[in-house]
DNA sequence: TTTATAAGTTTGACTACTCAAACTTATTTG
DNA sequence: CAAATAAGTTTGAGTAGTCAAACTTATAAA
């Protein structure tokens, strides 16, 4: 059983892969994510791909192995099914539950896990629109661009924030911005660089180029 | 913050001292019970005195400072909030939830303990009948006696079970013996080395009296 | 009351993780 | 293309926790 620490690594390697053009993770962006120095992480990648759930090529990025995927996708359902859980059923707020999450995700068996996804449903998303990576390791991407891909007039539902960060998804929340929810493209600045909403008669938002990256969002 | 370990060596503490007639805990029965050598008992004990958690003479028992008697009930209020989860709520198995509990317990934010609390409606105990700790640090003890103190012809009502073992509890509670049901003592061997008990019409369950005397009840 | 044994302690070594700082290799940019 | 800078690595040391085995002190039995 690879260790909290490992299972950590792991997960944030495959959210980086993710989030990169090229498909790898570096170390420095690596160890920021986890909150250790970059030597640190070079160490701890060394020992990962002695497990053989990472390749490491010398002074590269990182990719996960097929056993390192697995892994990732197996610590990333125990951390959706636990976040849908402490918002839809201890009513936490949705956007400070990331946490608590990431320390409970490791403390879980499969049994109780699976009993819990049962009471909530066998629900398909977390409540930041994240798909729930299934029991066998499959996850369901929601196809979905991103707000800043879309033209003024436009008339859109959220399905998806990228960002965890708490202060980003606090503003997010309190703006009313959460999946499900139906917003109107009302303007877009010329030069690209902010984005106007509509999200209920007379409630009006606007994001940067950069924030209105970070919410998917699909037509009707 | 004490540390997960630290926590439970507080917690095996705290069960010890409340099981032996001396009130301290032995080395030997510590070690055993957190799972560590007999050494790594004793050099853990001297990281607790440190922290003032706990007292230890050279050469004789532990006993938990006030502060490490508050740490003690935080933790047990924990493990056992959550053991109630487990068995009402998601419908776990009573007699094997201890395990899952022992993990979880130290990963839970007191926000998060505060709202699964609620959620369960403010329990006084847990399945296994042992009193949750309060969140200043209080623990009401039900008053009840061993079954084996019981003569022939009582009838009681089982208000806990005093022992974790799993194959323990997995035999109590295939006898139905579970807290708030009520039996009636059928007969005590003349010896007093074994106990029968009626749990319903027609079903009766004889015990070891080392085993009646782990299971606390009251009249009526 | 001596002595066997159980309880408790110490020592030296190991794993998993961490940091700071010096170092090497890539990548930018003037 | 050369120099600056960013990215990645190595080294040496430290903390938290662990074990096995040798050791000391207390307790129970003969």
């Amino acid at each position: 059983m690879a260790t909290e620490t490992v299972e950590n690594y792991i997960k944030a390697i495959y959210v980086l892969c993710r989030e990169s053009p090229s498909g790898e993770a570096g170390v420095v962006r690596l160890a920021h994510e986890v909150g250790v120095t970059k030597g640190t992480a070079t160490s701890m990648i060394k020992r990962l791909a002695k497990l053989k759930l990472v390749k490491a090529p010398r002074y590269s990025g990182v990719t996960l192995t097929a056993i390192g995927k697995r892994v990732a996708l197996d610590v990333l359902r125990r951390h959706r099914i636990i976040e849908t859980f402490l918002v839809s059923t201890l009513n936490l707020d949705w956007s400070d539950v990331h946490e608590e999450a990431e320390r409970l995700e490791h403390a879980l068996s499969p049994r109780t896990l699976d009993r819990l996804d049962e009471f909530l449903g066998r629900p398909s998303t977390d409540p930041h629109g994240d798909p729930i990576p299934s029991a066998s390791g499959k996850v369901l991407e929601l196809r979905g661009k991103a707000l800043s891909a879309y033209v003024k007039g436009t008339k859109v539902e959220i399905v998806r924030i990228l960002d965890q960060d708490r202060s980003f998804l606090k503003f997010v929340a309190q703006s009313g911005l959460k999946p499900g929810v139906r917003v109107t493209i009302d303007a877009v600045s010329p030069q690209g660089d902010s984005i106007t909403l509509q999200v209920k008669r007379g409630q009006s938002v606007t994001l940067s180029q950069n924030a209105a990256a970070k919410i998917l969002a699909r037509l009707q």
